[in-house]
DNA sequence: TTGGGTGCAAATCGTTTGCAACAGA
DNA sequence: TCTGTTGCAAACGATTTGCACCCAA
């Protein structure tokens, strides 16, 4: 867990004269345990383990606030559930590719695509607020191989692209 | 309504052994009937002006054979309903800026950027399929002056960026 | 004729909310 | 103490589904 953002996170509640409760650290811990995405389900899931007295009403109460706070951001990965991110502190510009082939998430950031969403956003007679870009794509090798080297032993996988 | 994009439904139809009803003929034209995006009430609502007698289910039934026809496209404008957008037949690259001011909708081209996201998506190795890119921008003119030109007399907007 | 299509209402499922008990500050 | 917080279960709202009837082919 992220010391730097649990503080960020406890300054922000003092800051709303909200509570620092047992459960909202629970779930703080849950999320940011580890980089992978998930659902509002799964949290519940992960924080059980942590705190099992924590109840869904409280996760679903606290995902709003989590978001408000600038920590975690809610992402569409496709599919009729609810996706979350925590890397936005880390990776504040990445996009996220979503293989076809076998779901698995890629997040990648490329300084070309910042410019030029910069760019084409000014252009348009905008100011840049978020942007948030998915692209499906299909793995060659794993349809050729039956497996593919970039996803073996991950489920998310970053990459960051040089500029060139 | 454009009667090429029928045909190609009517065809993808039949070729499923699907048959040829009111009730779809009415949806089909409810859909396409303009470029408004539209949630799947809001379908049932532009169907039933056109014909009364087609219910909910029928309209919910519907909106994924539109889809696995590749006439009609799910997308992200955020908040918690699914939209559906009707465009891509005629413009299969375009993408959404969300004035976070007014809430409109620029769908917009660029070839540079389709040029990019093809870059990045072979540089992580894979093969392109299809991407999603959603903006959300704030509008100064709006801010300052209380209106906003471009977004004047429409829900959306289309703009199309020349390469320079 | 016959198998797919439809409308209706019930079911489902993710999420929200009312309320009484609880607990930080 | 004084509010914000929580757990529970009920409520909600979008979407899906079972089923009897309907109708395009």
């Amino acid at each position: 867990m992220n010391q730097e953002i649990k503080d960020r996170f406890d300054a922000f509640v003092k800051k709303k004269g909200l509570r620092k409760t047992g459960q909202r650290d629970a779930i703080f811990r849950a999320a940011f345990a580890n980089e992978e995405h998930f659902t509002a389900e799964e949290l519940l899931e992960r924080t059980k383990a942590i705190d099992p007295n924590t109840s869904r009403a409280t996760v679903y109460r606290t995902i709003p606030l989590l978001i408000e706070a600038g920590l975690l951001r809610e992402i569409d990965l496709g599919g009729d559930l609810k996706h979350y991110d925590p890397n936005f502190n880390d990776h504040p510009d990445h996009a996220h590719l979503i293989c076809v082939d076998c779901g698995k998430v890629i997040e990648f950031s490329d300084a070309n695509l910042q410019v030029l969403e910069d760019c084409i956003v000014r252009r348009l007679g905008f100011r840049p607020s978020t942007s948030s870009l998915r692209i499906e794509a299909c793995c060659e090798q794993l349809r050729q191989t039956g497996t593919c080297e970039n996803l073996i032993n991950a489920r998310l996988v970053r990459r960051k692209l040089p500029v060139r």
